[in-house]
DNA sequence: CGGCTCATTGACCAACGTCAATGCCGGTGG
DNA sequence: CCACCGGCATTGACGTTGGTCAATGAGCCG
């Protein structure tokens, strides 16, 4: 059950029917691995299949001119790189592997015939594309809009959230597998200027770390330190219980 | 023929027959005009229709607790507003008018139909988001990267070409209808600091403004000054053409 | 042990924000 | 016709945020 992680997150959306899942499971190829550092598919190729990120983070990343590599979103179990990106001629951005990974390729033809015979199908991988797009609109004003503390603060508050939909938190605490100059990449800002803006997080208690392993004593105050709005994650509220239920 | 720009646009990727324009055609619904600064939807509501614009510029925001506002999108006419939202829930920003705006109201459950029905146009639709996605990504990368001279020079460069794409140009020169304080809200600094950033642009000759109409002498300086690439554009070249033929 | 990667620190500099004042221009009312 | 006003562009002075450089430390691994 390689889509079981995918599956629930579309199912939030639109109830699939046991078809549906094995239609989709049908369009499945192969898993591959990746070691961080590798890259899924580079700007410039033809995007030739869908990827769904089984485990470990991936990104999106541009290279500029400079030299400097910039971060446009991370890719969690669950998440699909690529369906927005299908019907391009051409990559205009780099996938790569931020920590090992275990990725499933979807064959673009096969999954775009799929899409065009299932209602379903179609509209839950199309409201996937959406949810992504918000989140692209909010780094936009995230990076355009406030200091560097604030922003990562405002990173930590979405990605909490995204690894807690998809079972990769425990308590009030979660794993962020990346280097201070991957955050930096991420948020625009120096590997140094990431450094201070965490420490000062640490200082005024909002976070706590142990290596890679972030720790949210209370969330509602980051949130409020960062400004951060969960509506734009859309992620569905269930019946009678808060989106926040636990924080 | 109030689809005209979009139907050329729609051409560009997937060639559309009689038949599919005509059933684009009929799913119009009313015009609206807007002024400057009135929103034609806000964050929140529930997004009921697809606005395509006729003339004007428009523009997708979001307003910080601070009271700054962040403009994430500009769309110019031939674009489409929100078939990148329609399946949301709620609005996650809102859409205004930068300029007198006309407005074509496609209503949301009619254009999803639609798509169902006619795959030309579902691919064609699609491709539309993409691309839109497309360029947020740069704009993501173009913000966190560059300092504001080049930020605005990489956004004078790609308007440069959405207008030209949509007959807004006129030689080597096209209209930004937008106050410097607007600018500033698109590429995320203060309206001062916009207002050194477009002179040092003018000191080095690579723009000459009057009014609100900007002249870009030399495009590939313009280009290479703020390393811009078109690639994520994804522009189509008409065969035997460069894209950048005429500069 | 040596070499590597990553986190951390301090000193200094460049980019950008804020505040306050000025000028320009078109529109409006007298 | 002219005085006045409001929106916008422009300028200068000064403070803050964040970049750069260089050095140090801490943990991991062959």
């Amino acid at each position: 059950m390689l889509t079981k992680l995918l599956v629930a997150k579309l199912n939030q959306f639109e109830p699939l029917a046991a078809d549906d899942v094995a239609a989709l499971e049908a369009v499945a190829g192969d898993v591959k691995l990746f070691d961080h550092g590798e890259d899924m598919i580079r700007q410039g190729d033809d995007p030739k299949n869908v990827h769904l990120v089984l485990d470990g983070w991936a990104c999106r990343y541009k290279v500029l001119p400079s030299g400097e590599r910039h971060i446009i979103a991370y890719l969690i179990p669950g998440d699909l790189c690529d369906v927005n990106v299908t019907l391009l001629d051409a990559m205009d951005h780099s996938i790569g592997a931020l920590s090992a990974c275990r990725v499933l390729y979807l064959p673009r033809e096969n999954l775009i015939d799929l899409i065009g015979r299932n209602v379903r199908l179609f509209r839950a991988l199309w409201w996937c594309t959406m949810v992504d797009e918000a989140i692209l609109r909010e780094w936009l004003v995230n990076i355009g809009g406030r200091r560097a503390d604030q922003r990562v603060a405002h990173l930590i508050c979405e990605m909490l959230l995204r690894c807690r939909a998809v079972g990769l938190t425990s308590d009030h605490s979660f794993e962020i597998p990346l280097t201070q100059q991957e955050l930096g990449d991420t948020m625009g800002v120096s590997a140094i200027h990431m450094n201070r803006s965490l420490q000062a997080l640490r200082a005024d208690g909002l976070i706590a770390t142990e290596g890679r392993r972030y720790e949210v004593p209370n969330f509602r105050k980051l949130m409020e330190f960062a400004e951060f709005d969960p509506l734009y994650l859309h992620q569905v509220r269930k019946a009678g219980k808060d989106l926040l239920d636990g924080f």
